[in-house]
DNA sequence: GTACACTGTTTCACGTATGAAACAGAGCGT
DNA sequence: ACGCTCTGTTTCATACGTGAAACAGTGTAC
């Protein structure tokens, strides 16, 4: 194998784990690879840390390892100062209140020109949303 | 463009963020590609949505972008349409990024209203947050 | 013994992502 | 007009990851 130290994909991490999965449950090579759509020859090769997957069996065989993309691609920012702690807003919260949100806490701005900045989008969501088109209705799924 | 379908990298995506932070940050192609290590050539052609990187790069880009990957590769089982994403927000990403954001996922806008409020957004923030102060990212020549 | 059904590995032709360099404009100063 | 420098795009030869198929073992049954 080459020299991985150039490459940020962390190729024998990921092949170990694959390995030792598909032991655990006893499966072969044939048998993980109709499962997650990746030849067994690429699935050989990745279990023997020789070459780089690319990005989709990549993603095929993290996600059938339950395990993040992070774990094998270099994602350099991720330190124990994790951005995980980030905050989650849900699409159906309504927009206007998380942009104000937003402004508010931006250190960028006043306080005046947040509430200005607000006001200014509010109208402006309200006319882009309704305007009398309602070419919506969408089933609300979730 | 090819049947992309079949591929679980969300090239568009990707592409758009990069071009978005970008020409926010008023660098050039060859700066971000002297930056993340990724040519200028295969930059444009990301951009522009053509192909699909490999995982190498989009380790880099989505490291550049602060973007986790999840966001542009489908490790999830998510069948297609039902957009289950809730929007992340990372306290450190500008806020007219997150404005984008959160535009999208709102299922009260078509696609183009939301671009439209984005883009209107984005200029009215740049012009309050920025009257005198001036933090240009300056792009000396090297 | 032979034959069959597995296993993991490797060969092979092919597709394609890549970066360097060439290209085509735009903008600007002289 | 020129020339120079920047921009994004596109050619081009090369490198390499891919899956199908061939290969090499290893049991197990007959």
């Amino acid at each position: 194998m080459a020299d991985q130290s150039k490459s940020l994909v962390n190729t024998v991490e990921l092949g170990r784990a694959i390995r030792r999965k598909r032991e655990q449950l006893g499966l072969s090579l044939r048998d993980v690879a109709d499962e997650t759509k990746v030849s067994a020859s690429t699935l050989s090769r990745i279990e023997n840390g020789t070459g780089k997957p690319d990005a989709d069996n990549i993603a095929r065989l993290t996600g059938w390892l339950d395990m993040p993309m992070e774990r094998v691609m270099g994602a350099r920012k991720t330190e124990e100062g994790t951005d995980t702690s980030a905050v989650v807003y849900f699409p159906h919260e309504a927009t206007p209140d998380i942009v104000e949100a937003h402004l508010r806490a931006d250190r960028n701005l006043t306080p005046e020109t947040a509430k200005a900045l607000s006001e200014l989008f509010r109208v402006a969501y309200q006319q882009f949303s309704a305007p009398g088109t309602d070419a919506r209705a969408r089933k609300g799924r979730k």
